[in-house]
DNA sequence: GTCTATACACAGATAGAC
DNA sequence: GTCTATCTGTGTATAGAC
């Protein structure tokens, strides 16, 4: 699969996060008429990963929020009742769609060596389009409160776990070798993860998300792949 | 090599920063007595690196430091004029001692596959041994000014260069494949990086240092080594 | 539904006693 | 060389006008 069929098969990535916001959310907040919530909660996601990914979300202040969202302070306080509760909310129903894209698509294949390459080009193609969620999401996790950072961790080993599972399956299939998957699922991971965690570097090396993935697969099947 | 053979080999790389400041920064720390200035710098990198650790150099109060280091508000502002300046020094003395460890052990091996091999352990070492150092480094990298932001990043491609160094010489001598060895050496420190990121994973895992060394490395050579 | 003005706490930094 | 007490700015959050 290519980038550009990836991003006409998915919809909006920000809309769905913020449409999962006010669905789950709708009682809380304070103002009433759906549509103003989510051209608002947009400005306010846009901010957010902006600022934060640009001096990070602890030294965003709720000034500079306001100032770059366009809404005032009273507002976005209508709509998040502390700064801590708008890192909440947005990592956690972010963490939700991403989860469901990912495993959904691996489902779809069958054999083990269509799986991985869906899951690695999937993984990659997902964070290059939502990269701001990502860079943001693994920077700032540290800060959520301690049950939040959990199930931050629960996502993050859930992802892998797909990932072993597919090695697992292929080498009961005779088509991998053995080897230990967990670990083997982590450094997998590691790669992937590179992407979105060093996106300047790549770019100042011309480096596309489909190179990236075309250099990637062949790396891991000649480990994995039996001669 | 094994970590404990490492351990044996190398300094005390908290007392070699602490001392490099020392050398660096004599003339604008107030107090003159050497040893008293040691003792308490690293009463403060140590208190640093824990509470940054535990939730961000930017969360962190000089309320916090004092209480943490044992030095009072007073005491801390006679070694570092500003909160910045205590991340900027820590950061920028770190890297000069890994880049002379890493450079030096590279240089003393001669072909490229033992190299390879160096450049990989020697990296998963002194990640481990000053693990507190590179993870804090990492996250708070981007909370530097501009400038020192820069150097940080040009730390980060030197260590990079040095990779695609060795797997360039490898290729010119028909030892390994040829492939994009600036995307190759890359990808080799993102499974580096991982190591000293996911600390946490990888001790619930139950996979030591050592493990870690003996499985990417394999993993590195099934790709590059011409069969 | 959105704004401005403000309360109040706490941050970084310093002065001056010891 | 180290401490305590304090200054001043800025942060989060809210009240109440519109």
């Amino acid at each position: 699969m290519k980038y550009s069929e990836f991003l006409g098969a998915i919809s909006d990535s920000r809309m769905d996060i913020c449409q999962n916001v006010y669905n789950e959310y709708k009682d809380k907040i304070k103002i009433k008429k759906e549509k103003t919530v989510l051209k608002n909660l947009e400005k306010i996601f846009d901010a957010t990963l902006n600022i934060g990914i640009e001096k990070g979300f602890q030294a965003m202040t709720m000034r500079d929020l306001s100032r770059v969202s366009g809404l005032s302070m009273g507002a976005l306080y209508s709509y998040f009742s502390t700064k801590d509760e708008i890192l909440r909310v947005f990592l956690s129903e972010g963490r939700k769609i991403i989860g469901k894209i990912l495993s959904e698509s691996i489902e779809k294949e069958k054999d083990p060596v269509a799986k991985l390459e869906t899951a690695v080009e999937v993984h990659l193609f997902l964070t290059e389009k939502m990269h701001k969620w990502f860079y943001f999401s693994y920077m700032e996790a540290r800060n959520l409160n301690p049950e939040e950072k959990e199930n931050a961790v629960q996502s993050e080993l859930y992802t892998e776990k797909l990932i072993e599972n597919i090695l697992i399956d292929g080498h009961k299939k005779s088509i991998f070798v053995e080897t230990d998957n967990s670990l083997a699922a982590s450094v997998i991971k590691a790669m992937l993860q590179d992407w979105y965690l060093k996106r300047g570097k790549y770019a100042k090396k011309n480096i596309e998300v489909d190179q990236y993935a075309e250099f990637i697969l062949p790396f891991i099947k000649s480990f994995y792949l039996k001669a």
